[in-house]
DNA sequence: CTGTTAGCGCGTTCAT
DNA sequence: ATGAACGCGCTAACAG
């Protein structure tokens, strides 16, 4: 079997009857190449149906941009709105975008950051929630070092900032706050047993919409019941099996849910529903992201709006204007309640 | 400034007093080296905090292997569900999976896949409905033809085959059935006008959807009546536009809706409830797509499961599995209905 | 086991 | 305006 090598650049010169470097001059185009040599260059171009290889070309510095992401999964909304911004503003300078998933994994984390620096990424944007111990605070404060010293750059994004020192962009967004406006709206409705479904213990994430949870109760000199907090995987199942238990349980006493995503609010609506209750008649509830299918939910729910392509197009465009002086700024983008319809004032 | 380059393989050569070619051993690892100089080439190595160069690397046939995914957009939950499925895959097998968008252009799209050539990507996976036009058949032999000389691969997906003799791959879901399934559901529970809510004209993913309503009906014996099908564009707005549209206008008759999409089915949904319609009481109403957000429809939405991410999967299988020839196959996937409650039998 | 040599495909000097 | 030669960072072939 003949394997038909792909053409280079020395196949193309010797079709046209040029050298390689007129070749290149044609391909680069910013230089003076008579028309006549020009056109023979091209024809053979497109006789032999070249196309310049990238890696030889980025051995000179005259690489193809890249951006990368890097997320614990890409099926859930959230991640995948994040990825359309990233993928937006790479797209529109000009650079690939690459999407790595992790799966929560410190060991793929480590793997594919690496991976990154040998492709020479301009940047590398990890995403989302985490537990914040010292590890990991080591681990980033390593990907950031080793990111910046090679010219390229981290970029923590929807997840806590790790100090004014830390070597890399943090873009974060008002996720306590969000959370205390959820709570707040709650409150003012006249509700003072709130239930709130969080996410999973420990997850940054989660635990901050738990603390704007708690402060939005004590700006109402509402008392703090920790047997309303309940921790869990927070997707759709997991806020099924949860107030299912609840429900079953029958001995909690609640007016308003806080769901820690619509996700969960979702799985809570469920259980609800196959209790005949209703929301918001007999429960008020309040979810969280403002997940696309929000409004299409039964009431539609009232939600707190998260930017997530906002969030992604921002990550990039820090990581990727050549300031090299900002290269460790941290943004905070703002989130605000979207009110519908599923809460209602408690008479 | 000082400009601290990266080191290269030379830089840890010198620092453990050996050679180039030592150094490149203990990395690539499956070559005797004594333990003694492997210590300290990882040694260097770790003070240096060295990582190769990719692109050197690849000039050498170690390429770091790479999948191409490139969409109109990745937005909609059904591109980022192929994306997921591609991202699963890939990684799996070891690939990068780098997502590109076009915004349906096709110049941005001729120069996304010359990019993927040039990075000389394993695979390029072009996903999502088209208008199937000449310009769009030579356009998809050319990128084939140039993919499959360099080696690679074109994959269609989600979209349909160009004949047994295109030299690409084709992995393309049984789209015409589903919406047959879809139709003759409303059609056994009585319904014999049925509206159809399609996609834009003369795009293949619509079209497809329209044969198969249109089979369903003629398998009952029931005349087409082209008035009943409105085309336009397929997200909730265009939905909502036209479903508002068809409820002012009030001369048009009809107890079944057939959504072109999840998305247009949210869009009929709120303008019925606008006018006090309920669905299934007054309408019954079937999806297509069966997003993740179908069951939290009010009611629960009936709609056609597409499998996404299976498309995402197999397309990278396929395309990567190293058997040359079959580098032409053509796959179809199976879709099926979920029923839920948004139809009720017709009295 | 290890060092030396030769290229991979291309851009970039230098000449011409 | 064009060509020859060198080197980017790395691996592979060949010696030792």
């Amino acid at each position: 079997m003949v394997v038909s090598k792909r053409p280079s650049i020395k196949d193309v010169a010797a079709r046209a009857g040029v050298s390689m470097a007129t070749v290149s001059r044609v391909l680069s185009g910013d230089y003076p190449v008579s028309a006549q040599t020009r056109e023979r260059v091209e024809k053979a171009v497109r006789e032999l149906d070249y196309v310049v290889n990238a890696h030889a070309r980025a051995l000179h510095g005259v690489t193809a941009k890249v951006v990368a992401l890097v997320v614990a999964e890409v099926t859930t909304p959230f991640f995948a709105r994040i990825a359309a911004g990233v993928e937006e503003m790479a797209s529109q300078t000009h650079r690939l975008c690459l999407i790595c998933t992790t799966h929560a994994d410190p060991d793929r984390e480590l793997e594919v950051v690496r991976l990154m620096r040998e492709q020479r990424a301009d940047a590398v944007i990890l995403a989302g929630g985490v537990v914040e111990n010292d590890d990991y605070r080591e681990r980033m404060r390593q990907y950031a070092k080793g990111l910046e010293d090679a010219g390229s750059c981290l970029v923590l994004c929807a997840r806590p900032s790790l100090g004014p020192d830390f070597p890399g962009i943090t873009v974060d967004y008002e996720n306590t706050g969000g959370a205390h406006a959820a709570v707040t709206h709650l409150l003012t409705a006249g509700h003072r047993r709130i239930l709130m479904i969080a996410g999973p213990d420990r997850l940054t994430t989660s635990d901050h919409r738990v603390t704007g949870y708690r402060s939005a109760l004590a700006g109402y000199g509402v008392p703090f019941d920790p047997a309303l907090v309940s921790h869990g995987p927070w997707d759709r199942e997991g806020g099924y099996r949860r107030m299912r238990a609840i429900l079953d349980q029958g001995t909690l006493d609640f007016t308003g849910i806080f769901a820690g995503n619509d996700g969960v609010a979702a799985g809570v609506l469920e259980a609800l529903r196959e209790d005949g209750k209703r929301v918001p008649e007999d429960f008020s509830l309040v979810g969280y992201d403002d997940t696309p299918s929000a409004r299409d939910f039964d009431p539609p729910l009232t939600s707190v709006l998260v930017p997530q392509e906002e969030l992604g197009r921002t990550a990039v465009k820090l990581a990727t204007q050549r300031s090299s002086g900002s290269r460790r700024e941290h943004v905070m983008l703002g989130t605000h309640l979207v009110v519908r319809k599923s809460v209602r004032p408690l008479h």
